[in-house]
DNA sequence: CACTTGACCTGTCCGC
DNA sequence: TGCGGACAGGTCAAGT
């Protein structure tokens, strides 16, 4: 599931409900989901959160400081829910009423639950990290020792970042002159964060064909393609991202970006440009789509 | 080296 | 209604 946009939003509504939490206690239901011991992180403290490419990062801070990361692949959703106090009805605390959220938590593909108390210890909240598809993961590491994480260290410039500027992403795609476009924007060494929404979206407004070779790209392809890179991501979280199947945000309601796409999961349907059908091709084994009239 | 495919899982949808 | 196949936002290892 979730591209950059996703994770972003989640990142932007957890900020909200969770600094300055306590965990009261972490259940793991698949242990294969988060292989570390829980026992740590029991009594310490949320301080921040921050978001590097499709990964959400909470630190947190007791007898040491522990960064807890999660990657959320196809299916995952990590869900806030908050009580006024304990034994009263749930209600979530900073955010809106949870109406898209069909399930009550838990439910059957819940794989861990955190619960939290506030400072005075009167009242209960929880984190659901929910994964239909068991594909994600929660990693444990220390604060100190985040940069050196396997995942973390292989990944290419934050799109959305002041250094990331068009001469940049010539410079990190040359790195790959014989792909087909779209399979290297999807590629995290190349840009982080960027997945098969974007990818799709990003050559669309670029007006380049996504199987075009790297190495065919002009200057000025190269500068819409940053443009469309940028354009796509930021329209997204202004539209909560992108729901087809699974995401929803930390109070459990989707994102609308999708109703406003050019050609994501748009096949046969008619081009917002020129009325043509979009079409859909297969590349690396995943969709792409494409008008074919508009981009070349 | 430059790609593509299968595996990891569970679920839904579509055609027969 | 059942059954098989294709497909789903990601990443990794193994193939060609």
């Amino acid at each position: 599931m979730p591209e950059l946009p996703e994770v972003e939003t989640i990142k932007r509504g957890l900020q909200q409900s969770l600094v300055g939490l306590k965990i009261r206690s972490i259940e793991v239901f698949n242990p294969k989901t988060f292989e570390a011991d829980t026992n740590v992180l029991v009594g310490a403290t949320v301080k921040r959160l921050c978001r590097r490419a499709k990964v959400l990062m909470i630190e947190v801070e007791g007898d040491a400081e522990y960064t807890i990361l999660f990657h959320l692949k196809m299916s995952g959703q990590l869900i806030f829910q908050g009580q006024t106090s304990r034994g009263q009805d749930q209600k979530v605390v900073g955010g809106h009423p949870t109406k898209d959220m069909l399930d009550q938590m838990p439910n059957k593909s819940t794989r861990v639950i955190f619960e939290f108390t506030d400072s005075s210890h009167k009242t209960c909240s929880y984190l659901y990290f929910n994964d239909q598809r068991k594909f994600g993961w929660i990693k444990l590491v220390k604060t100190s020792e985040v940069e050196k994480n396997s995942f973390l260290k292989n990944l290419g410039p934050e799109p959305l970042s002041r250094e990331f500027t068009w001469q940049v992403l010539k410079t990190q795609l040359l790195k790959y002159k014989t792909w087909p476009v779209k399979v290297a924007l999807m590629d995290q060494i190349v840009i982080a964060g960027i997945g098969n929404i974007y990818a799709s979206e990003a050559c669309f407004i670029a007006k380049i064909d996504p199987r075009r070779k790297i190495l065919t790209l002009t200057d000025t392809e190269f500068k819409k393609l940053y443009k469309g890179i940028k354009e796509s991501l930021e329209t997204s979280i202004k539209y909560g991202g992108s729901t087809r199947t699974h995401f929803v945000n930390s109070a459990g309601q989707k994102g609308y970006f999708l109703d406003f796409a050019f050609v994501y999961d748009r096949e046969n349907q008619g081009c917002r440009v020129c009325h043509q059908m979009i079409k859909r091709i297969t590349q690396a084994g995943r969709s792409s789509y494409l008008c074919p009239y508009c981009q070349h």
